[in-house]
Parts: structure tokens; C-alpha cells; sequence
DNA sequence: ACTTAAATGATACGTTGTATCATTTTTGGT
DNA sequence: ACCAAAAATGATACAACGTATCATTTAAGT
């Protein structure tokens, strides 16, 4: 029923607060609820998560469309990213080949969905580097 | 109402042959025919889009339950992908900031979803190498 | 205060994925 | 070849997520 609202939280909800005011938008309650939740929470979240936290946390039921709809304008001011990757499948490019690989990468159109499977150990290895507190990582890359 | 197999994939389907009876499984037709829709595709597909896949193709309907169950079957072969990276939300680390970044990439936690937002501009440039004739990429790796 | 536009609520629906049980096909032993 | 057991597939119902559309509320400017 309550908001945890961590320092770091606090300072970027005041910037992406003024920054809507520069840009003529408005940061409105709910608006800034649904940033806040993204910003406390550790993970991302589904739309349907931000309701139940909403729920849990707020103590009202806020819809899923507007959930929805204040993402999309979270999105639009750039304080938001989405990871929109569907659950899609390729088959594996090294099925000719008889010898073990590296984890495998790939490379994903954004409109047209065609994918090109690498591997890339080098890439591998940097990202490792970021994440050395936490244990089981992917790494995805949007936008490009 | 026929396949159009290409070399690669003709190849990729006796490798595939040949590994499954060694493991004591079996590539039934339907695993096959599956196996194929996915090696002959320049993009990912859906469970959805292979059964369209067999409608169009293969002039029958595969009931999207049954690919469910045979995608699962060639994952576990290590014959086909999985790109299951949920439409989830998280907010931009950059917020505080008030300069220009290089594009988002994120870590993920496979299990709990956690997420770490960085900016590889090395990793990035590595990555656009290998989509030269492409126009518009995202990158995602897996299994991390 | 009134009018207009923006923001949110509510409902219905489409797509994708899962759970469960029924049916068919294959396998192995006799 | 036959039969029982297991594997594979089919069919149905349902859950989760997302979108389209229209109604209602809230805010802004005059």
C-alpha cells in the first residue's frame, strides 16, 4: 500500500519530471506511478506486472490498457525501453557442423524478423565482464 | 503444396537424421517437415506461422499444439532455437544523465528477469560488421 | 464557468502459449 | 503376425498478453 521509493528513484522521477516539462508533455500521476514501479523494481515488467503493482503497492486496480497506453508514452519521452522479442524460433545454423560451439547469438531484423545466428566469444566475454554480482544472464540489444 | 528445399537444407535434415538416431530418438515426418519449414526460412517463426507454414506448403493442418510439442522435442536436440525474450518494460538507466548514449543493450537475467541496462559502443560496432547488407538489426544473445 | 483536448476507464476481441485428455502410431517381446 | 506398452499426435478448453474501440473523466485555455 505504500511506495518504497529508493533515493536514485526520487532523482530521476524529478528529472524525467522536468523533462516533460521542457518538452511540453505531462508526467501525470499515474504516469510517474508507472515509472516509479519500473524504476524500483530490480526487473523488467510486463504491462499486467505494472497492474498488480499498482494493486499491491498503490492499492488500486489501474487497467491493463492504461498501463498500456502510459508505457507507450513513457516510451515516446525515452524514460522507458521495451524489450519486444518475440518467442520466435530459428533452426540452428550449426546443425551441418559436428564440433561444439560457442553459446549462440543472433541477429534479428527488426520488421522483417530474419535472423542471423553468430557466435561471437570476444563480445561474450566483455558482456560477462558487466555482469559479475549476478549469475545467469542474456544479453539483448534493441533499436539497431 | 510442395517444399522447397535448398542444398543447405537437405544436407541440414540428413546431419539432423543421422544425429537423432545415434541419440536413440526419433525425427519423425512431422518433426521433419517442421525442422524444415524452420531451416528453410530466412526469419524466425512463430509456433502460429509453422503451422500456416504446413497449411501453405505442406497442405495440411498441423494443430499449433502438436508444433508446440515438436519445437520442444527439436530444442532438445539442439536442432532449433528458442528467441524467448518476453515483452517486458524496464525503465532507462539514463534518466539522471542530461547527455546524449549510445543505444541501449541489456543484460537480462534468464530467471528472474532482472535487468542491467549498458551502452557497448565496441560490442556494437563488432556487431554491425556482420549485418553489412542489412538495414535494421537488433541483436540478442542467449543462454547466457 | 464553458468548451475543447488530453488522459483514463471499460469492454470486446485477436493472438500466442499451456494443460489435459483422447486417439493414433510405433516399438518390442512372444 | 499379434499384442501390450510407450511414444507421438490430435482435439478441446483455457490462461496470458496485447490491441481496437468507444465511453467517461480530467485538465487547459479563453
Amino acid at each position: 500500500m505504500e511506495e518504497h521509493k529508493t533515493q536514485t528513484t526520487l532523482s530521476a522521477l524529478k528529472q524525467a519530471e522536468s523533462l516533460c516539462n521542457t518538452r511540453g508533455t505531462r508526467l501525470t500521476e499515474k504516469r510517474r506511478q508507472v515509472l516509479t514501479g519500473l524504476l524500483d523494481s530490480k526487473k523488467a515488467l510486463s504491462a499486467y506486472e505494472l497492474t498488480d503493482y499498482c494493486r499491491d503497492h498503490l492499492g488500486y486496480q489501474l487497467p491493463a490498457m492504461s498501463v498500456y497506453r502510459i508505457l507507450e508514452f513513457l516510451e515516446g519521452e525515452s524514460l522507458v525501453h521495451r524489450l519486444d522479442l518475440a518467442k520466435k524460433y530459428v533452426a540452428c545454423s550449426h546443425i551441418l557442423c559436428d564440433h561444439e560451439h560457442d553459446l549462440p547469438q543472433f541477429l534479428i531484423c527488426k520488421e522483417c524478423y530474419r535472423v542471423q545466428e553468430i557466435s561471437i566469444k570476444k563480445n561474450l566475454m566483455q558482456s560477462l565482464n558487466w555482469s559479475v554480482e549476478e549469475a545467469d544472464f542474456k544479453l539483448a540489444s534493441q533499436q539497431l
